[in-house]
DNA sequence: TGGCGCTATATCGTAATACGATATAGTCCG
DNA sequence: CGGACTATATCGTATTACGATATAGCGCCA
């Protein structure tokens, strides 16, 4: 068992690392909201347009496991984006059990859109979560000596 | 308007960016349950508990601002909070439209044993983290000149 | 080669929770 | 002391992830 002891500094460098990455969340969230997408909708693009890169193509397997959810859930997420018309479904050639998906050109560009205000927003964000991380981690190594 | 051509390292960029964070937030998350709490409860306790050091105490609009949530959602995780014994409400004696959050004993040594796993998570998690805002933000650097 | 176990996707009912709209209580100042 | 403002609370609704279950396709081997 660890030692279980936590002083106020511990709590205070929590709970700021965890708000810095709920505001980057927040702002993630309402950027795709802007464009009428939910954050899972976008999340779920970039995930399929990544693995298209990297694997050739995203089944909806692939899907559930870079979004951590259940193959069921993912299910409903992608008929909602065939719905909106930013994905669409096609059975592998090779295996007519797995579906793949693939970004419409409308997914493409909402997709591109998000990704720039994204990249744009890190500039922002992406220092102050770095340094509350390495913050933490120095101050945990001066107390474990 | 900025110059709106991403290419693929971009995407593969953001796209294990966030599968890093969800990855920390599904340990987060299955963590606080295993304790018995939503992950939303967990935060809570964060926020309270940090709050009670830097500014006395942590009204419910406090909470509010820190978990990101409107004020009604807020109030209604609070009932379940006080349902599962883990915060209790007071009235601020100054002013009596306020409601002030304690944690319990029994939030207290929730969280304190949270907090730890959580530390030590993002010993684990947290190098990789900022390794890839650093290669984001470096690749940015490149590219925009 | 026919059937059986396995994998992949899909369907459906349910539960959790955040929100908007609205209500109530307390404060403060002219 | 009344009215505007702030803080918290209530309630009905919508979204969505999940468990349990169903269906379809694949591959192996007796």
């Amino acid at each position: 068992m660890p030692d279980p002891r936590l002083d106020d500094e511990d709590y205070e460098m929590l709970a700021s690392f965890r708000f810095a990455l709920r505001r980057f969340l927040a702002f993630s969230e309402a950027a795709a909201r802007r464009d009428g997408l939910t954050p899972r909708q976008h999340q779920a693009l970039l995930g399929i347009r990544s693995m298209q890169q990297s694997r050739g193509a995203s089944s909806v397997a692939d899907l559930a496991a870079f979004l951590i959810l259940q193959h069921n859930s993912t299910v409903e997420l992608v008929d909602r984006l065939v719905a909106a018309g930013l994905v669409a479904r096609t059975t592998d050639p090779k295996d007519g059990r797995r579906v793949l998906l693939i970004l419409t050109e409308l997914g493409e560009k909402r997709l591109a859109n998000l990704s720039q205000a994204h990249l744009d927003e890190l500039d922002q964000i992406g220092p102050e979560l770095r340094r509350l991380l390495t913050r933490i981690q120095r101050y945990r190594r001066t107390r474990r000596r």
